[in-house]
Formats: C-alpha cells, structure tokens, sequence
DNA sequence: ACCCCTGAGTTCATCAACCGAACCTAGAGC
DNA sequence: GCTCTAGGTTCGGTTGATGAACTCAGGGGT
C-alpha cells in the first residue's frame, strides 16, 4: 500500500466528520431541512437526549452551520429558533448522498420515505457523479484521487 | 411545524446512519476507496484504536460493504484482506460530499489535498444536484422534500 | 398577587463506548 | 524450537450518551 501512503492529518473527509460526525448531528441537519427549527421539535423528531442536543446545536452554532434567532410567538415569550446558514445548506449533499445510499438498500415499502422535488419544474432530484467534460461517472471505479499539495509530505 | 410531522422510524438518513455512522466506519472506507486493505494499514492510516477496528470492519462486512478475502504475500502466511463490495461502492457519494464541504470550508493550504479525476479522461470529477429535466439544482432551497408511502401514517 | 403552563434548557446517576498499552496466536523462516 | 509478523483480544481508565428529575423565565388566567 505503499501508493497510499501520504498525511491523512488535513484530509477534508476526517475534517467534516470532525464538524457533523458526531451522534445526532446529521439528524439534527435533517431536520433543519426539513424546516423545524425549534429546540422541542428538534428533541420530538431527532430522539435525542436533551443534554446531547444541547451539545449538537452549540456546537453547529459555533461552526456557523445553524444560527440561533430570537422568535416570538404570539403570547409567549421571546425564544430562539435555529436556522441553517449558507454553510449548513451547503452540507445538503450529505444529507442527500445518505439518504439515496439507504432508499436502495435498506427500502422496507415499495417506495422510499422521502422523495425530492425540483421547486421550479417538479420533476425529482438526484444527485450523480460527473466529471468537468461532462460525462456521467457511474462508479467509484471510474475515479482516481490523487493526493496533492500539502498533503504529499509525509505518510 | 405540522406540516413536518410524520413517522421518521424508516428515514433513510438514519438508516445508513446506523449502519455507517459510528465512529471510525467513514474513515474505514476513505482507506478502502484509497485502496487501502489491510488491518495494520487501516489501522495506521486511520488511527484507530485497535479493538474498535476490529468491530467497525466486522459490521461492515455484516452488512455487505466490505467483504472479507484470503490473501497471501510471499513467505508469509495466508491472511485476510477488506474489500469494498457493490454496496460499499455506493457509498462513494457520501464520502465525496464529505469532502467537497470539507474542501470548500476547512481549506488550510491553497488546493484540496485530494484531487479526483475522471479515469476515461482526466478531468476532474464533482458532486452535482440535478433534477430529470436535466436542470442543475444550485441550491437546497430549490428542493421541496416530501414525505410519501409508509412515512405518512403518524408523527 | 398568586398559581400554573410552556419551551428551553441544566443536573445527576447510570450505563455504554472509546482509548492506549499490553498481551496472545498461528504460521513462515531460520 | 526460536523468533518475527499481521491481526487480532483483553484490560483498566476515561470520555460520552442516556433518561428522569429539576430549574428558570416569562405569559395568561383567576
């Protein structure tokens, strides 16, 4: 494996993972796309431990995933509600990539629990693998990374 | 929040999430997409501990993402090696969307330390939401999620 | 003025998961 | 029959998750 060998310390798989790889935060992204926003709903949806969800949201807060609002609901006090940024929808890929992994091989009914739909035309979404000449890349066999920059200095 | 109040128990985010969301699986399989097949290489490449080693890579091939093979290098004994199944390829998409978030937002040096190309012809491969009228889907506001079949039945 | 309700947490005791170091094991070569 | 190696297993200590109980700040009802 001697090819293999080079810094997997700046990887960006193990960096993201760092940021939303720990329990409950995807689920907790989930659920930010899926509009809920506020801490009970989160707690209702996700299961999640009140402590631990306590943790996760700091935590997204902190990256700059979500951010923390004020909202006022009508006669109730002022409370906060939170909201995904830029950065968090931009992690909507993973989310999508997660959840087309599991339609295909963990379906249980005849169709898969969630189905995605373009806003403008309606049609359904998918996300696909494809290189800049603009073929589709239909496996991961079909694709070579190559370690570049910083990370060829060492093993 | 009614409107996203329905049964999340089959959601196919968690599911793949139960089955390659703990600790160490995702860095278990960036080895794997690298070519990487050996316990003791994983291992190095990883750093993970041992003993949780051991348990990732047999849930993985439990579930059919790896697959357990005899190999043998010259002058030592016969031994097992890891290889990604069908399956397991197809979990390719989440570790690249982990890493173009990753890329993009956790940059240290002036390029990604891992480049993918298209093998047929060399250029560089990307994660794409589009919709089956061929539109290119910027953005995850531009997709509606809707809950469908057995997700219906309750909140 | 007082009490109760709600959403959003915090605290605490218990239990599971993870960690690194040390140890074990089966065959190959010497 | 000794040693080396890859691929584990075992162990004690530490960290993280869990669910139940408790707190806190306001608003509304009486």
């Amino acid at each position: 494996m001697s090819e293999a060998s080079w810094d997997r310390s700046q990887c960006s798989v193990a960096g993201t993972l760092g940021v939303v790889g720990e329990k409950w935060s995807l689920l907790v992204l989930r659920e930010a796309f899926h509009g809920v926003r506020r801490f009970a709903d989160i707690q209702r949806f996700t299961g999640a431990p009140k402590a631990v969800l306590t943790d996760r949201l700091a935590t997204l807060v902190e990256h700059g995933i979500l951010r923390r609002e004020p909202y006022q609901a009508e006669g109730a006090r002022q409370r906060h509600e939170y909201r995904l940024t830029t950065k968090g929808l931009d992690l909507f890929p993973v989310l999508i990539a997660l959840m087309e992994w599991g339609d295909k091989y963990l379906a249980t009914g005849d169709v898969p629990p969630v189905a995605l739909e373009h806003r403008d035309c309606g049609s359904a979404v998918h996300l696909g693998l494809r290189c800049d000449e603009g073929h589709e890349v239909g496996s991961a066999r079909q694709v070579r990374a190559i370690p570049q920059g910083a990370a060829l200095s060492a093993g």
